[in-house]
Order: structure tokens, then sequence, then C-alpha cells
DNA sequence: TGTACATCAGTGAACGCGCGTTCACTGATGTAC
DNA sequence: TGTACATCAGTGAACGCGCGTTCACTGATGTAC
């Protein structure tokens, strides 16, 4: 009984830290070395807990989106539809964004890697991606411009703030990067406007 | 002399095939090694030609994306700017831009490995993206909105493009990346509307 | 023009390193009697 | 309750592999006389 604690409590510090490892130094960058020693534990005992690394980034990766969503929605419960998605743009789309150690969200890290990654790794993004699209189309049908159109713009949305931050992640430290957060800002807000 | 010729000759084939291969699997999918064997040379010889792998893969990014500039503007010398800008989206966000290999464009490929590299990296990608803004600004300018704001909007054009591409590949094959593609394409013409 | 030598672009094998993965082992926890 | 044994989470060293990089060598091209 005490056995099946300890393992499950390994099992989830060997998450959590890939999860963070994982929007960190993305999927390449968070080794599986790294990951057991950020849980207090050794490279060996990895393969007690899952079947690969491919296995422990997936769970990762959707373990981290959680986090992002929760972070992002934080105290917006009772909001208005137009302040609430408002508020998450001005949370997105900042240089502390950028800037922080993890980021807030994995998606701008992973973008390539998934890109480059197979059917099933997409697959795990694109399920990511999609929960979010689906929180933001139910406040955006909310808006004044009605329903129809919501799922369009909550997509449009989440292109401008994780296509900014990517951008402004990869041209960090140049004077451009803060102008394409100034836009993508922009970009998010004039689709909250009606 | 004829060896100085051919020793050029080897460079430009070298460079051409790390720029080709950078856009078909990313910085470190193309290894030295592949390169030197798309060149028809083996790898030992690389080092007479560049100092390491990474001076490679900034000349071939440089080389990249004036590739990609010529592609994309092509045809396009005489029309109005707001056909101009048009066309530009047009030809940017498609899915045969999306699936094709190598894809058109180097900057939602590298996007990832950019954030994760160092500031002179950095700088490489930056020096890309702000071309293309350079050329995008100065036809928003002549728009009916005037010149004030054509900074602005011609970054958030190339967000929509770069970070709709960058995101419909991530998600390549699932139903939402088609989706993506189409919300871009109307978040960038939104912004050429006056 | 012909011969001996120098140059140098490119070869191919090797090196070191980091990574994912495997595996024989350990030592603490739990079980049987 | 105490003793002998079984289980099993975790260890640590090793393996194979791919990569960037190095280096002694080759053979064709160019030069000197």
């Amino acid at each position: 009984m005490n056995r099946e604690r300890q393992r499950a409590a390994s099992h989830e510090r060997i998450l959590s830290a890939a999860a963070r490892l994982l929007r960190e130094r993305g999927l390449q960058g968070a080794t599986v070395g790294s990951v057991m020693a950020r849980a207090d534990l050794t490279v060996g005992g990895f393969y007690a807990h899952f079947r690969s690394k491919r296995a422990l980034m997936a769970s990762a990766f959707s373990r981290a989106s959680e986090h992002t969503k929760g972070a992002l929605l934080a105290g917006l419960e009772n909001a208005a539809p137009e302040t609430w998605l408002r508020t998450i743009v001005r949370r997105y789309v900042t240089p502390e964004h950028r800037d922080a150690n993890p980021p807030l969200c994995a998606l701008p890290v992973t973008i390539s890697d998934a890109a480059r990654a197979g059917r099933s790794d997409r697959q795990v993004y694109a399920d990511a991606f999609g929960r979010f699209v689906t929180a933001l189309e139910q406040r955006a049908g909310d808006l004044p411009r009605g329903r129809r159109a919501a799922r369009e713009r909550a997509i449009g949305l989440l292109i401008a703030c994780v296509g900014g931050v990517a951008l402004a992640r990869a041209t960090r430290g140049t004077p451009i990067s803060d102008e394409i957060l100034a836009s993508a800002r922009r970009l998010g807000e004039r689709l909250i406007e009606p």
C-alpha cells in the first residue's frame, strides 16, 4: 500500500517535471535524464513509469496545457465576454510571457517540433489547441456579432496570440520583437471589437 | 583558375542544398552529412567551405528567405497595393504551402529553433522577418488608411501568415488544420480592407 | 615541349559527445508461517 | 512477535546510434625549369 503510493508520487513528479521542462526547453531539450533529475530520480528508473520518451511527452503536453488554461482563465469566471476575451489576449501577449522561463504556454515553444513530429504527436498538439478554441468559442459566441463567426474568430484570436508569442520569442533581444508583440495584441483586440 | 571556379561551384551547391534542406527538415534535421550528400560531396570536405554548421545555417537561412521573397512577389510588380497584399496572403496561406516539401518559406519551419538558439541566430531570423516587414510596409502605406499604421499592419499581416502556416503545419492531418488556414486567411484579409 | 614538383579540393575513416534505452543489481517494504 | 523469504521501485553502468568535427591521405590541376 505504501509502495503503491510512493510509485504514484514518483510518477506524478516525473510528469510535472516533464511538463515544466517541455515549456522551458522544448521537445529535444527536455531529455529523459534532465526530467528524471528534476524529479529527484535517476535515468534508469524511467522505463518503469513510461513506455518511451514519446509517451511521456504526449502526457506532459496535455498536462502543460491544462496548467496554462488554468492560469489564463483564473479569476475570470464572472467576467463579461468582451472583458474575458480581452483579458486573455492581454495576459498571453506580453513581454513577460515571451521572456518567462518556463513560459506560460507550451504551444509556441513546441510549434515546429510538432510540425516535424509524426501523426499521433500532431494529434496531441491539435487536441490541446482545440481545447483552447472551444473555450474561447463559447465566450466569443456571446458577443454582439453573434455565434455564427464565433469559431472562426476564436481561432483567429489564438493565431494572433500563439503566432505572435512564437515570433516574438524567435526574435527575442532584437528591436522587432517588441513590435511583434504590440501588433499581435492589436490584431487580437481587433477581433473582439464589434 | 579552373580550381577557383570549381571551388565556388561547390560552395554554391552546398549553400543551396542547405537552404532547401533547412526548409524541408528544419535546423537539426538538416545535418551536415545530408547537406553534403545533396551537394554531391562527402562530409569531410565541409569544413573547407564553412567554419561550422551554425555558420552554414545562418547563410542558408538568408538565402532561403531571398528565395521565398522572390517566389511570393513574382509577377506583382505593377499590382495595386490592395491586390498586391491580398495576393501575398493568398499565396502564403494555402494547404499547398502547408503540405509542400520544401515549403515556400523557412520562417514557420524554424520558428521554435530560432527561439531556442543563441542571440546571433535570433538576429538572423529577425533580419529575415524584418526584410519581409519592410517590403509589405511600403505597399501598405499606399492604402487608403495611410502610412501611419502601415508598419503595424504589415507586421500583423505577417503574424497571421507565418503564425497561421506554422500552426497549420503543427496540426497537419487533423481537421482543425484546415480551419486554422481559413481563419488565418480571413485574419490577414481583414487587415487589408479599409 | 616534357619532366619533376607543389598545391589543394575533396575523401573516408575516426573521434568525442549526448542521447534514448536496456539490464543486472540493490535495499527497503511487505508477506508467510 | 520473530524470522526467512518474496517483491519491486529505483540505481548506475553500459550499449548503440547519430551527430558535428578532425585529420591523414589522394589524385587531379597547375607551376617551374
